[in-house]
DNA sequence: TGTAAAGTGTTGCAAATGCAACAATAATAT
DNA sequence: ATATTATTGTTGCATTTGCAACACTTTACA
């Protein structure tokens, strides 16, 4: 469940729904979901499912800038997506909850008795995505593959609160994250293990440090 | 410019500083503001000056993170500050004002009536930040200096609506934002002007192609 | 106004990294 | 159960990049 209606209760996010006009769309696999949109701001909440914001070069690479899973939002209000350059493109069947920016304001609804609820929630989670897109850029910003590991795996380690964790992306997906080739992500694990600074087991790590 | 107080008089902000019961500090040039921060959730507004985020490696380099100027925010609302590798400079004299996060809704403010007008803004601002990080990882994402660099012209071309623009920063400060060897971006630019892609004047840009 | 500090430009060299082209294994779908 | 797709591991090689060590210019400030 999204954290948009975090204490909430099930009629009262169905009535907020209901006066903030959004309106929700199910989508299939491998779609393009902004193909769509209107220019107007807006918030996408993520009801369920997955997807991928998508940076296409003008050569033709394709960078994916954000990945994006359920109960998270997206939207002008987070990343300018109106440019033939920007794709956004469904990981698997989603479902997404469009708000237009201006209704959360709109009369009606500053007038019910959740909406401190429901605007404290929304700048929680436009913070949240805040927090990680600074905590990305504070692994991007390191100058080699090594210390982009190594910041991951120790930002991994705080959050999970032990020297042992187990990563919840793939390594093909962490190479996509930190932006580095992966067969380089990998031969740098490798000497990493040589040099004895981590200890893998598939995506099991153990820093040693 | 956005702010937090946009769309207020004078009177409604002194009345809101106050029910929000922020408190302003001043800092002279190259403070480390953070040094006596609490650990609570605060929202910090700079009021006057700048600022820059700092992260400090495990072996003694420093990388800035990001830049912060009048007007914009920060705090734990945009990025996790409590932690020794992060430390938070002044790079001028600067004027912040800092606001509990729990005040954002306490009784007494939610019901003036410019409660709406402020959480807008605050809203507003957090997806401006939003944006700029977003641009920013567009940007750090490249795999190249070059597309870096043609990449960040082409958001100015954007921003400024023409082919030709005054970069508002210095060429260090670029090398620094795209978290590239300043040598060998100025390298590459050379590169990019013998092979006609831009011209270059100074901190004046005109895109060729 | 003079001096220190910051910004810019250049270049050789070593090291890091992306790319390509594989093979092998694991996961998923039909 | 089997085919297909995704993930992981490996390695040679060319290229890019960071680093160091300069000189020169511009800006800040006491």
């Amino acid at each position: 469940m999204t954290n948009l209606f975090a204490n909430m209760r099930e009629k009262e996010i169905k009535k907020l729904m209901q006066v903030l006009k959004s309106n929700t769309v199910t989508y299939r696999k491998n779609i393009n979901i902004l193909s769509n949109r209107t220019r107007d701001d807006y918030i996408a909440i993520i009801d369920s499912g997955s997807l991928q914001i998508i940076f296409n070069d003008y050569d033709g690479n394709k960078t994916i800038i954000e990945e994006l899973n359920t109960g998270e939002i997206f939207g002008s209000l987070t990343y300018s997506l109106n440019t033939d350059e920007i794709t956004c493109i469904t990981k698997e069947e989603t479902k997404i909850t469009y708000i237009e920016y201006n209704q959360i304001t709109n009369d009606e609804i500053i007038k019910s008795d959740f909406y401190i609820i429901f605007i404290k929630n929304l700048i929680r989670l436009l913070s949240d995505q805040l927090n990680i897109c600074n905590q990305r850029i504070e692994l991007l910003t390191q100058r080699t593959t090594r210390d982009k590991i190594l910041g991951y795996f120790k930002q991994q380690s705080t959050i999970k609160g032990s020297k042992t964790f187990i990563m919840n992306i793939t390594f093909t997906e962490l190479a996509a994250y930190l932006s580095v080739d992966r067969c380089s992500m990998t031969r740098e694990i490798g000497y990493l293990k040589e040099e004895g600074f981590i200890k893998t087991n598939g995506r099991k790590i153990t820093l040693l440090y």
